[in-house]
DNA sequence: AAATGCTCCAACCGCGTGCTT
DNA sequence: CAAGCACGCGGTTGGAGCATT
């Protein structure tokens, strides 16, 4: 099938965003909401590919972004979910309320990956000499002249900044108060139904409150079709997930046990 | 203090998929 | 049913800033 550009490149900012940009892009989205995105450049103004848009909406600008490092209890919770997803970040993003999949993927590219696989391709290339020839060989169009690009690198900071007010943070507090430091535990939050990805649904059905629930209300419906069970299978899933913890079910939903 | 190397993360790119026409 | 469109995803890259020499 023939595939259009997303957009006609002629003429667009690329690069960081600028202050003045994002405020754009915030106010449009606040008053029409998200969506249209191959129209909504050209809607607000913006010279940005639509592309672009959504992912600085998605990944920077989105109210109920958590900024901030990685928790423990997350980073426990991303290295459980990728042994069970693989790459799915998205899916996995939907389990770390506030959370990208493009955080939580560099995150994994820089931390995590390391550390399970500490002489893996990756990391020979990320420090090997093929970066640093590439750094000087491959050059690509250079970014346009902005007045002020944000360089929205995020510093480090030992607390986590809430962005929005109603967002509930995982019963992170609530936990912290107990003695539950069983490395088992998900973060409740994280079984929050906050995504519902396709095929790959991971429905975490739970009370609302997040705290409270039967094992019929942690059920992690795993919608998992005839592929994705023989990826599964032929995956070193079982060998890799201790799965405890986790029950299967005879029709293939998993739920914890715990 | 300067040069060099390395880390981290925002942003880009290309592809897959579902929906619409 | 095929073609085109729009969106979402995962992999990759660029470059600022930090660390080391």
């Amino acid at each position: 099938m023939g595939r259009s550009p997303c957009c006609a490149k002629e003429g667009l900012n690329k690069g960081a965003w600028t202050a003045q940009e994002d405020a754009i892009l915030t106010a449009y989205i606040n008053s029409h909401g998200e969506g249209q995105w191959r129209n909504l450049p050209k809607r607000a103004g913006l010279m940005r590919c639509g592309k672009s848009c959504r992912l600085r909406w998605l990944n920077y600008l989105r109210p109920d972004i958590v900024r901030g490092n990685i928790s423990p209890d997350e980073e426990e919770l991303i290295i459980r979910l990728h042994k069970l997803l693989g790459n799915r970040w998205s899916l996995i993003a939907g389990r770390l309320p506030g959370r990208t999949d493009n955080e939580i993927k560099n995150y994994w590219n820089t931390n995590l990956g390391k550390r399970t696989r500490p002489n893996s391709q990756h990391q020979q290339h990320r420090n090997g000499e093929s970066r640093s020839r590439r750094k000087s060989s491959d050059k690509k169009v250079p970014q346009p002249n902005f007045a002020k690009a944000v360089r929205t690198k995020a510093s480090k900071c030992s607390s986590r900044i809430i962005v929005s007010p109603h967002q509930r943070l995982p019963e992170k507090d609530d936990r912290t108060s107990g003695p539950s430091t069983d490395s088992t535990a998900m973060p409740s939050a994280a079984l929050s139904p906050a995504v519902d990805h396709g095929m790959d649904k991971v429905v975490g059905g739970i009370h609302s409150d997040g705290v409270t629930g039967t094992h019929s209300d942690l059920t992690l419906d795993f919608n998992i079709g005839d592929n994705c069970w023989s990826e599964l299978l032929g995956s070193d899933f079982w060998e890799t997930t201790t799965m405890d913890g986790l029950d299967l079910l005879a029709d293939g939903s998993i739920y914890p046990s715990w």
